[in-house]
RNA sequence: GCCCUCGUAGCUCAGGGGAUAGAGCAACCGCCUCCUAAGCGGUAGGCCGCGCGUUCGAAUCGCGCCGAGGGCGCCA
């Protein structure tokens, strides 16, 4: 198992070894024979009365040691070194569970160290400093950014800054699609709006895009520089109106993003791949390497090579690349720039895309893993207890602007955030709307809104918290139940932060900040800061500082602000 | 037809081999002369979709059903 350099996994660690030696003397006293060590853990049991921490390492090793499980962990037991990792007792439970009882006064500890890091409180090095990349929502610049695109901003985002916080050079990125089919289509539909502004009567194009900005755009072109562009031929007319809209529609996309609280690091054009000659250039390479295909006029890349039922098209036969060949040099672009893995955060429409993009990174000489995908389920909205069918093309659809405006950033985030990519959420907006004090994250926010309160008492009557940390002498005067279990859930924020990262589930964090809310917000209630004991009240105030910081590190992690006054 | 995700309390969802399955909302009962009651405590609520396997141990892993969503285009 993994051990990082945080305060929990560092006493997991220490458990472990000592675990390890008291097997190797109980070998070497010929009370246990075995060959291999299976994988087991140390972890911390779900119920406080299991211990401070416990493994399943007799369980396991049952099978091989030929052994029952309890009289394994008797004698692992028997010869741990309980003061080499300040353990106070060992007790054998269940079927064989091993269970450690830390020395008493140990939460101090782990508090005085927590406090050391200050506001950097559960960023770690976990990640070395590797080149990661995520990218996230790269929706089409033809119209606005809808439910969907939110809920990939606020999973990218997140995932985006835990991966930071775990010590990943971490960078946003954007793609923008402004080459291929549905820009040409984009063209004709604006070409026609733009006719249609100046009073000719030209029916729009079926297949055209029915968002309602397009004509407001065009209107204001119109007011702009007239019928300038009428009498051009239709070719550069549509290219010129690609181009102011494209510039338009961008830079509305990264206001609304930016409003949502996401910044990106660099935006990515497509066309700029069909210009350097990148996609010709992989294609060739391809092609060099022998897994293209030439039928029926069109260039195909052989992907039942890696395992998938059919050849897709890479060169079109009237000699235009596909998406699918952009794709494909655009991610051997990321990894040309040094990124380690790159993360790519699409909607679940997009599930088919996922081998083959893959399977191409293969047959460029990469691994399969440095390319993963979060797929998204999709966000169905319901409205007045009806179903909406979100359609861009039909332009029925609630954008980011409407919800940040309706439903609040933070809600919102939290919202998306708080639930796997895997679930589909059906969005109530009127429920949403209505309960915005009920969302949990108002909860989470009150928590921290309270600790900056009583530091505002606490310096009316002269408590101010020490620049220094405390000295261990002070912290001991905790011991309150419901302090302890704050501090020790506290512990574990370095280390949810990880799993979070490297398991691409930024939810955890979501509801582990609840979580200690909850503590909070019951230690809050059970013992008072302010107290006539000067050093008790700082202890605790010191406790709040912590508890505070983590809900503060988490909810910005998660896009969400911590407020100091509700 | 084949592939992917999901099915857990009345509702919305966590938990993804481990010990007595959790939270919020909704319901019911308590708690402010005291640091923010947007809070705290308690009660009630569950064949973890169904069946069969694997395992010392399955809500969790495998297979098969059932149900929901999505994908199988010279679209992106």
């Amino acid at each position: 198992m993994d051990y990082y350099n945080t305060p929990i996994s560092r006493r997991r660690e220490k458990i472990d070894c000592c675990i390890k030696q008291s097997l190797e003397k109980a070998r070497a006293a010929g009370d246990i024979d075995f060959a291999n060590l299976p994988a087991y853990v140390v972890e911390t049991p779900r119920e406080a009365s299991h211990g401070d921490f416990a493994s399943n390492v007799a369980l396991l090793l049952s099978k091989e040691a030929r052994q029952n499980p309890r009289a394994l962990a008797k004698s692992i037991a028997d010869h741990f070194d309980l003061a080499a990792c300040d353990v106070a007792s060992i007790s054998i439970a269940g079927p064989g569970f091993i269970n450690f009882h830390m020395a008493q006064g140990w939460q101090t500890s782990l508090l005085a160290e927590m406090l050391s890091y200050g506001e950097k409180y559960g960023t770690s090095d976990a990640g070395a400093g590797i080149k990661v990349q995520v990218e996230f929502v790269s929706a089409n610049p033809t119209g606005e950014l809808h439910m969907g695109n939110a809920r990939g901003a606020a999973i990218g985002d997140s995932l985006a800054s835990l991966l930071e916080m775990a010590g990943f050079d971490c960078a946003r990125e954007y793609y923008i699609n402004d080459a291929g089919n549905q820009i040409e289509k984009f063209g004709v539909s604006l070409e026609v709006l733009y006719l249609q502004a100046l009073g000719q009567d030209i029916p729009f194009p079926e297949d055209g895009y029915h968002g309602a900005d397009l004509p407001l755009l065009i209107k204001e072109l119109v007011e702009e520089i007239g019928n300038e562009y009428q009498k051009l031929q239709p070719q550069l007319r549509q290219k010129k109106l690609i181009d102011y809209a494209l510039k338009r529609k961008l830079n509305d996309i990264r206001m609304a993003l930016a409003d949502f609280g996401v910044v990106y690091d660099c935006w990515f054009s497509e066309q700029s791949l069909h210009d350097s000659g990148a996609i010709q250039n992989v294609i060739d390479e391809l092609q060099n390497n022998g897994w293209l295909l030439k039928e029926e006029g069109a260039l195909w890349m052989d992907c039942q090579r890696f395992g998938e039922e059919k050849p897709e098209v890479l060169v079109r036969g009237n000699g235009l690349p596909t998406y699918y060949a952009a794709d494909i040099a655009y991610h051997k672009n990321k990894y040309m720039r040094g990124f380690a893995t790159v993360i790519d955060v699409w909607g679940a429409d997009h599930h088919g895309h996922v081998a083959r993009m893959q399977g191409a990174m293969e047959a460029l000489g990469y691994k399969r893993e440095q390319l993963e995908v979060i797929l998204m389920q999709f966000v169905r909205l319901i409205q007045n207890g009806e179903l909406l069918k979100m359609s861009k093309r039909t332009g029925t659809y609630i954008t980011l602007n409407e919800l940040v405006e309706e439903v609040g950033r933070d809600a919102a985030r939290f919202i998306f955030v708080m639930r796997s990519a895997d679930s589909l959420i059906d969005f109530d907006l009127d429920l949403a709307k209505e309960q915005t004090l009920k969302n949990p994250v108002y909860y989470v926010q009150y928590a921290y809104a309270r600790f900056c309160s009583i530091i505002t008492s606490a310096a009316a009557i002269g408590l101010t918290l020490p620049t220094k940390p405390l000295i261990s002498q002070q912290l001991q005067l905790l011991g309150h139940q419901s302090e302890l279990a704050l501090i020790r859930r506290l512990a574990d924020f370095p280390d949810e932060v990880i799993m979070a990262a490297l398991q691409r589930e930024p939810h955890r964090i979501a509801a582990y900040v609840q979580e200690i809310a909850a503590l909070f917000h019951n230690f809050y209630d059970k013992c008072r800061m302010l107290t006539s004991d000067h050093d008790l009240s700082l202890a605790r105030l010191s406790l709040a500082l912590v508890a505070a910081t983590v809900i503060k590190n988490g909810l910005t992690a998660l896009g969400v602000k911590a407020p100091s006054k509700m």
